[in-house]
RNA sequence: CGCGGGGUGGAGCAGUCUGGAAGCUCGUCGGGCUCAUAACCCGAAGGUCGUAGGUUCAAAUCCUGCCCCCGCAACCA
């Protein structure tokens, strides 16, 4: 049985989630709770990522510290999580004490091997702001066209720039005329792993089109190194003499969240590190395109860097953007749905099929009010909680609430049991869209078979075909509803426990004799 | 020649890799049902798949040219 590592990126912790981390991050969620239906053991893991420097920034302006600022965001995003049903295992941050011992422990043994070194770069001061500038916060003049650009790329001709050779450098903030310093920092050599990098991604051709071609073009583009650590106070310790000024870079640690969370479950569970990043494990990284380099790139050097056969990443469900009524998502525009205010307002269930039916899997894809709505009341309301609620509202009207038993269809049986084929591979492959859409068409499958057979009609002229038409109607709605967990875990849950079924990913026969009087709405009309 | 994504009935999308009778949901129109949250079921109308060429017995799908839309400072999945 393999053990499977489902890790959801870590959202940065300083500002609030909105719908495009909800799209990106569900999938994980959805692989999680299918995994364990199967019986894997499952490390589904994740946490807030509160280090670097935009949060140290925020906290000068703010009048705060960065910690009270992660803080703040952290509990925010545990709250989200888990009002929508995310099934973390772990879900910590990294400012934990054992993840920064993990890391440090980590990158100890990075150092040892033969792809970090230690260089001495050029690095822009601004005297004015009394600070250190990365690339990106320097403007000048282009030394290849001539024209004003920033520090890292030409705005007009594109040309990759290096900070020493940007004619007039000067502090994007202030414009002061900047001086160069000296400085040491630790690299992680990735130029040096090409060919195996090469071969990681070549043995994945499996992996989503974004993920393989973005992937290709960094390779073909040529690696750069980075460094991997930073002129920062905000950040863990470097694990190295000479280095007590700095931190370690964020994405140098960031990445590790993932085995240093698995590490501490495996401390609970008592099984060994090895059974999760070893052979015998699949793992899943669950992020959004712009993520797609620091797990298809970073994270596997770091991993090769540190030796010993760390497991690398095997699927990359690596989401497209959403867009809201058509325009670009901005949080400094405040044009963005807050994950914090659906979750207030609206059922999670709801919440989870609208972008998991409408993932952004392969391409941009549209937030709207209005489809949103209308999901919600057509496919939500209309399919599924009518077929649960005209099944289950007439047997306790009309049965005393007894689930009767019955042969089940051949033809029912059948699409059922395909249904789980399909839908679980779909789920496995990260084709989450299909998937749901399988699960509906059954739904659609089970109205009509209601409507074929009329119960309403034969309850009075043929007692016993009616109640066969409403085993099987109550024997699908229960396989429906375990098909049905991994997306909408609330609305299932409450079905599976009507019923006395659990979770586990296969045909099952209702265990309850009697529903319980109170049959509630499963969803309401928005 | 900067890079990338996209253009499929009124709306939102799938299908394009691996050519082989245009599919799904919603909406519209007509019918049925009355168990059900004005929900459900059946039927119909509606598309020369951006455009012009090419390859092929066969093209939404492969090739070429062109047109249009959306991203590419920062926040940010």
């Amino acid at each position: 049985m393999k053990h499977i590592l489902i890790g959801g990126a870590w959202p940065y912790a300083n500002g609030s989630l909105h719908i495009g981390h909800l799209a990106a991050l569900l999938p994980g969620d959805v692989l999680a709770r299918y995994w364990r239906a199967n019986g894997n053991p499952v490390f589904y893991v994740s946490g807030s990522d509160c280090h670097g420097t935009p949060i140290t920034i925020r906290a000068r302006q703010e009048n705060r510290t960065p910690d009270e600022i992660s803080e703040t965001y952290h509990n925010e995003f545990c709250r989200v999580f888990q009002k929508l049903g995310f099934s973390y295992d772990l879900y910590t941050k990294t400012s934990d004490s054992y993840h920064k011992e993990f890391v440090q422990n980590f990158h100890s043994e990075l150092y040892k091997g033969e792809f970090v070194e230690e260089r001495t770069v050029k690095q822009a001061f601004c005297p004015s702001c009394r600070k250190v500038l990365t690339d990106r916060l320097i403007i000048g003049i282009c030394p290849s066209c001539g024209e004003p650009t920033r520090g890292d790329q030409c705005d007009s001709c594109g040309t990759v720039l290096d900070t020493e050779t940007i004619l007039d450098a000067r502090c994007a903030d202030c414009h002061t005329t900047l001086t160069f310093g000296e400085t040491t920092q630790l690299y992680l050599l990735i130029s040096r792993l090409e060919q195996e990098l090469r071969n990681f991604l070549s043995d994945h051709p499996y992996w989503r089109k974004n993920a393989a071609s973005f992937t290709r073009r960094y390779l073909d583009e040529g690696l750069h190194d980075r460094a991997i650590t930073r002129d920062l106070d905000w950040g863990i310790d470097v694990p190295k003499e000479g280095y007590d000024s700095k931190k370690i870079y964020i994405w140098a640690e960031n990445v590790l969240g993932y085995l240093s969370a698995s590490a501490r479950l495996c401390e609970e569970r008592e099984i060994p590190f090895r059974e999760v990043f070893g052979e015998n494990a699949r793992h899943y990284y669950v992020h959004g395109k712009d993520n797609i380099p620091f797990h298809t790139i970073i994270l596997p050097s770091l991993l090769l860097g540190h030796g010993q056969n760390l497991h690398l990443p095997d699927d990359i469900i690596s989401s497209e953007y959403i867009t809201l009524e058509g325009r670009k998502i901005s949080t400094s525009h405040n044009w963005a749905v807050w994950a914090k205010d659906l979750a207030d307002e609206y059922h999670p269930d709801t919440i989870r099929y609208f972008f998991l039916a409408n993932g952004p899997e392969k391409r941009d894809t549209d937030f709207s009010w209005r489809e949103f709505k209308e999901q919600n009341n057509s496919e939500l309301v209309g399919a599924w909680g009518n077929f649960v609620n005209r099944t289950l509202a007439f047997l306790n009207r009309y049965q005393n609430g007894a689930v009767p038993s019955a042969p089940i269809d051949p033809a029912l049986y059948e699409k059922t049991e395909l249904a789980f084929q399909t839908i679980g591979t779909r789920i496995e492959h990260g084709y989450f869209k299909d998937a749901l859409s399988s699960a509906f068409d059954l739904v659609r499958y089970g109205n009509k078979y209601y409507d074929s057979n009329e119960p309403w009609k034969t309850r009075t002229s043929d007692p016993n075909r009616c109640c066969e038409a409403l085993a099987n109607c109550t024997w699908l709605i229960g396989n429906l509803a375990i098909l049905l967990h991994p997306f909408l875990p609330f609305s299932s849950g409450q079905i599976l426990e009507w019923l006395k079924l659990d979770t586990s990913w296969n045909i099952q026969t209702p265990a309850a004799t009697h529903l319980p009087p109170e049959i509630s709405i499963l969803f309401s009309r928005i």
